[in-house]
DNA sequence: AAATTCTCCTGAAGGC
DNA sequence: TGCCTTCAGGAGAATT
């Protein structure tokens, strides 16, 4: 499940295969995404040249002339970086062909979206209200502080919320509360600076260390060579219930935070 | 306004 | 073996 580790990992990966090219072809063979690709996409955008490859949250921004590609990857998405012949299976709903190479996006829960936009892409209805990248110097403990006061929901809940800080999904907002001792379902504005400022570090050293390690594939998350990423036997507690915990021992607990699985544990986390 | 629930989708896993 | 049912999850939309 792509989460910025991911989604950076994917960046990287594909960039030296598509910067200073030109599209040849978009193909797309399921519109059927988050939100239906248009059926005018390809003429639109072909001939177009990729003038930088950046990331903004978990989206991908295709950079080009004329506009800006924005590719999310969903849950299962990937995108692979093909320069021979191979036959698209039933999962794999474009491709942007570049002509020496091609990305083939492939996405079997169909969660992601491909989007295309002329205006300035930061003004973008999908980008224009989230919250600071995590690995910037606005996100820090003060920032989580003053951005939880009066807020009685989880704090998992908070730091997962998009709008106060982009990329923080299940895995990572798991291992960072636990690397900073505060239990996922403890208010968000019962927390103190200080730990605030404990959170907002760890969130950063998780995210950051995931991203050299090349992600977290648990299940389906291959980068743009399909190699894995190594950051799940890095894991603490994700995914990770009945097993003891390990600092302490105990057996770490799961529970349902908002529609979610949360894994913690109970004597290290309060 | 903030908090909660719903929604999209498919594959894996578990029950019988 | 096979046909259910349940669940997982990113995040915008809808509802409370």
């Amino acid at each position: 499940m792509p989460e910025l580790p991911e989604v950076e990992t994917c960046r990287r990966g594909i960039t030296p295969h598509i910067l200073g090219r030109r599209l040849q072809q978009l193909i797309v063979r399921q519109p059927q995404l988050r939100w239906p690709v248009a059926v005018d996409l390809p003429q639109h955008i072909q001939g177009q040249v990729v003038l930088a490859v950046e990331r903004r949250a978990k989206y991908l921004l295709l950079c080009m002339n004329e506009g800006t590609l924005l590719i999310h990857l969903g849950m299962s998405g990937s995108l692979r970086v093909l320069t021979g012949a191979d036959t698209p299976g039933p999962h794999d709903h474009f491709d942007l062909d570049f002509g020496a190479c091609r990305l083939r996006y492939r996405d079997p829960r169909r969660f992601g979206a491909l989007l295309w936009t002329t205006a300035p892409v930061q003004e973008h209805p999908l980008l224009v209200h989230l919250g600071p990248e995590p690995l910037s110097q606005k996100f820090n403990g003060e920032y989580l502080y003053e951005h939880s006061r009066g807020r009685r929901s989880a704090v998992k809940t908070v730091v997962m919320d998009g709008k106060v800080v982009v990329g923080v999904g299940n895995i990572y907002a798991n291992e960072s509360l636990f690397l900073s001792g505060i239990h996922p379902v403890r208010p968000a504005g019962r927390i103190s600076l200080q730990r605030y400022q404990r959170l907002a570090e760890n969130i950063k050293q998780v995210l950051q260390n995931a991203i050299d390690m090349g992600g977290t594939t648990l299940r389906d998350f291959y980068n743009q060579s399909g190699n894995p990423g190594y950051f799940a036997q890095q894991l603490r507690v994700y995914n990770r219930e009945g097993a003891p915990c390990p600092v302490c021992s105990s057996a770490i607990r799961r529970q349902r935070i908002g529609q979610r699985s949360s894994f913690f544990c109970g004597n290290c986390q309060r």
